[in-house]
DNA sequence: TGAATAGTTGAACAATTATTCAACTATGAT
DNA sequence: ATCATAGTTGAATAATTGTTCAACTATTCA
């Protein structure tokens, strides 16, 4: 894996406002969790409404064990949360972020 | 390589907004695009000005055909456009899309 | 024409990743 | 305690991808 840098912070000097090698390194980790359609099928299951992971699994007709792997990751990146209730797990869109960003995307490419 | 659906368009029914297999694919591709920190380093040198190729590996430090790979893939999702002159190719942004959608990134990494 | 510069492209290799499978934890009901 | 339900997790496999290297095209200059 491509790691973030290691220079110290003040050799992480910023010019023209282009962000350091740690802001390049997370925001393409969080691009990739974009980056596949399974698990944007996912977060616009939850679009309207949270969703237990099985009702998740019915919604994009995956297994429950790779809906659970892509969860962890999209809780990672924190844009699902998760609350518990007795022995289901309720998953829903952790804020905005992830719609705009869909947003943007898909009027990307809709324009021919 | 994930295939777009080969469903006809009568069967590609759109449910509650949600896009069908085919655009959840291309926006996957889309994302793949900016899920590397190297691209984006890439787009980020062409933010205030159009350059050519040499001048985008010096700003960057890859080499030429890492580079040149790698505008292949930018060009292909439109991110980018090219421009010759004489033996030079200018690269440059598009469209606004591609720094309003860094943008968004930007945003969600750097809220904690 | 030949040499130099600027960039592109295909193959190969290493690294990453999505899904499956099996084993596991946790909660609730009997 | 036992069983069923709900979900998590680690290992393994197959597929994808980023960089390098070498060979190539295209343009300019002498």
């Amino acid at each position: 894996m491509k790691r973030k840098s290691n220079l110290t912070s003040a050799e992480q000097i910023e010019v023209f406002g282009a962000p350091d090698e740690d802001a390049l390194f997370d925001m393409a980790e969080l691009f990739k969790v974009f980056a596949d359609s399974t698990r944007i099928r996912i977060l616009y299951a939850m679009f309207e409404t949270e969703l237990n992971v099985s009702q998740i699994c019915d919604k994009v007709e995956m297994t429950i064990s790779a809906v659970s792997h892509q969860l962890r990751l999209l809780k990672q990146a924190k844009l699902v949360r998760c609350r518990r209730e007795g022995r289901k797990a309720y998953y829903m869109l952790a804020d905005d972020h992830v719609k705009t960003i869909i947003g943007m995307a898909k009027e990307h490419i809709e324009e021919e």
